[in-house]
RNA sequence: GGCAGGGUAGCUCAGUUGGUUAGAGCACCGGCUUCAUAAGCCGGGUGUCGGCGGUUCAAAUCCGCCCCCUGCUACCA
């Protein structure tokens, strides 16, 4: 018996629950109720990141105190969650008593270390992005609001310890997984790593941890989310609990999130003489993007609504089955139908009815005698007990989709099984075997169940409960995954409609395609805009860009140079002698070091970009209204 | 542009110490069956294994060049 600690990123309180974010909760739950089910003593934590800017500001607009606005918007998770049948060991919250302590605890720790040193930062600020920008970014973007700032803060040396991060993740090939994640990684850290910015004056942002060590900051988002991987198990008081668990076994991320989890939060770890993780995964995003099947619908399919229609439990497979954890994966309503339909009601529904149709009618419910083993009996056995040590090799790499698949490879073959065996037959010349036989298929079916539990945990009880197992018994108790645990003699149930088909109606061709409009503005608004017309008589390669085109343009008063992103659609000489629209009134910009004094008007789809041109020939300079 | 990964059946993908007729699931077609949720079982692919060239007795698999896609990065008025 080992020991697994898995974690979900802290989802930002603020947010809304998506798909994403119950992808990683599922996964983690699916894994940790795995690693339970065969003894491993197992610890699961989710929670909230519940400080910021984003939470003060939206506690302010709704006119309640930051504590009570996170406090109610923390449901819309812990509901999600309990919805979706996801049994964490901890839900750990950033603003909850002991996680400040610690995260107060560390950065005391690292300050009297000499790690963390107070610094005057010195350059442009942008308002509107609320960041500061380096020099480059300053020269070579366009930013708003941009003012030179002078801020004191407090930052933390990561820098250095970049070489023995390099050194760790080489010498830990499964640190950072999947493998071109850490490739990434390592890219990463080929430039320069700086300094950690970890703090704000309370007066920009008041909703926070403050430092231990200056009442007149609190800290920045790292110190206190990432910590909460330790906090949430006993660091640094509880000792015991601690080591228990630390280092975890497995920190599930999104793609989005890598250089925080990877870098950042390895860096903290090593600061604090902690050793860390043993792997951070990150997984790959749901697509959306799937015109088709907004077409066919004719509106945006909300995935979580679709646990409503058809059980939590078929939305945690197609989940679990669909996405190979890594890469991205798309979402449609068709794909999960499918999967449902061939999957959860062909192979697994249709299969547990037959068998329990044929044990109800013929024996009563009650399991037969297996007899002795013929060949075929021999085979279905050997397929059977090869399933867990199969399901087992993918979950220690996270595979859970090819765990499903060698499952489901099991239930086929049952069904094989029966088709030989053919037990209905049997019933008139040879009752005795039809009885083993149908004992076979039974045990084979509630073997392969079991290994299905973790991901349809509802449903999947209650069929083992069918096939014989007590209620009460608890997954994994001794036995569960042995051939014969269910005895002949035992009363099986019946059940109805375990996985129902879904009807697929005949989909009409959808034309509506919902829009998605701006806010209205006034007509005010739009006289802002000053479109012309303008030909372009000159046009080259940006010297220092793929994607941009250096176009002159003729204005008829005068000539002006504009900057367009549509090198990727035409070339130059396409371009000279057109006319086409742009706004002449847009404040000018510098893009990689060329002016740019208007902007190209165009038309876009997933396809190719095509700039807007007059019907006739008018002239350059002309109003556009 | 730099770095990394990929292009195999209609779809999603598996398949490298180079070696017999290149595989799975889904979809589709035909047959069998009818215990069962219009389910199950059996059978059905001449796929240029992205292209060209090379190494070899032998290449999806190794090497070179090229095309396309994706991710990170730079940039995207």
């Amino acid at each position: 018996m080992s020991r697994f600690y898995v974690t979900t990123p802290i989802y930002y309180v603020n947010d809304e629950p998506h798909i994403g974010h119950a992808y990683t909760t599922v996964l983690a739950d699916v894994l940790a109720r795995f690693h339970r089910a065969l003894g491993d003593k197992t610890y699961f934590l989710t929670g909230t990141d519940e400080h910021g800017q984003k939470v003060q500001q939206a506690a302010e607009k709704r006119g309640v105190d930051p504590q009570q606005h996170v406090d109610e918007y923390v449901l819309r998770f812990q509901e999600k969650w309990d919805a979706l049948d996801i049994r964490y060991d901890q839900f750990i919250r950033t603003t909850q008593a002991n996680h400040k302590a610690v995260v107060r605890h560390l950065l005391q720790l690292l300050w009297d270390k000499g790690l963390i040193y107070k610094d005057t930062y010195e350059g442009w600020y942008s308002v509107a992005e609320e960041r500061f920008l380096t020099d480059k970014e300053y020269e070579e973007g366009d930013w708003r609001d941009v003012k030179q700032l002078s801020e004191t803060n407090y930052w933390f040396k990561m820098s250095a310890y970049q070489e023995k991060l390099i050194n760790y993740i080489h010498d830990n090939p499964d640190f950072i997984q999947p493998e071109f994640r850490k490739n990434e990684v390592l890219g990463f850290l080929r430039q320069e790593l700086g300094d950690l910015c970890i703090s704000r004056p309370k007066s920009r942002l008041s909703w926070g941890i403050e430092l231990p060590f200056d009442s007149e900051y609190v800290t920045y988002v790292w110190f206190d989310a990432l910590t909460n991987y330790i906090s949430a198990i006993g660091y640094p008081d509880r000792d015991e609990e601690f080591k228990t668990w630390w280092p975890a076994d497995v920190h599930l991320i999104g793609k989005d999130i890598l250089t925080t989890h990877a870098v950042y939060w390895p860096t903290m770890l090593m600061a604090a003489d902690l050793p860390l993780p043993k792997t951070i995964f990150a997984h790959g995003w749901w697509l959306m993007g799937d015109t088709k099947m907004s077409k066919s619908l004719g509106n945006v399919i909300r995935p979580l609504d679709l646990a409503n229609e058809y059980g939590v439990d078929a939305l945690r497979y197609f989940l679990m089955r669909e996405m190979t954890p890594g890469q991205d994966a798309s979402f449609s309503i068709e794909a999960f139908i499918g999967r449902y339909n061939s999957d959860l009601a062909n192979d697994l529904g249709n299969l547990v009815n037959r068998i329990t149709k044929l044990l109800g009618r013929n024996f009563d419910s009650i399991l037969p005698d297996p007899g002795e083993t013929s060949p075929e009996d021999a085979d279905l056995i050997q397929h059977v007990n090869g399933l867990q040590e199969r399901v087992r090799d993918e979950l220690d790499q996270l595979k859970v989709n090819y765990a499903i698949t060698h499952v489901f490879d099991v239930l086929r073959e049952i069904n094989r099984y029966l088709e030989e065996t053919a037990p209905w037959k049997l019933l008139k010349t040879d009752k005795d075997r039809a009885g083993a036989v149908l004992y076979n298929a039974a045990e084979a079916l509630r073997l392969s169940a079991v290994h299905l539990y973790p991901v349809m945990p509802d449903k999947i009880a209650r069929l083992l409960e069918v096939m014989g197992t007590s209620a009460k018994a608890r997954f994994g108790e001794p036995g569960w995954f042995e051939w014969g645990h269910v005895k002949s003699g035992t009363t099986l149930g019946q059940i109805d409609g375990l996985f129902p088909r879904i009807e697929v109606k005949e989909a009409p061709e959808e034309t509506s395609v919902k829009l998605d409009l701006k806010p209205e503005i006034s007509f005010d608004d739009f006289t802002k805009l000053d479109i012309r017309i303008v030909k372009i008589i000159k046009a080259e390669k940006h010297p220092n860009a793929d994607k941009l085109l250096k176009l002159q343009v003729d204005l008829g008063a005068e000539q002006r140079q504009v900057i367009a992103g549509i090198a990727d659609f035409y070339a130059p000489e396409d371009l000279v002698g057109k006319s086409v629209s742009i706004i002449a009134n847009l404040k000018p910009a510098k893009i990689r070091g060329e002016i740019s004094q208007g902007m190209i008007l165009a038309a876009e789809d997933d396809v190719t970009v095509a700039p807007l041109t007059p019907l006739k020939d008018v002239k350059p300079g002309s109003k556009v209204r």
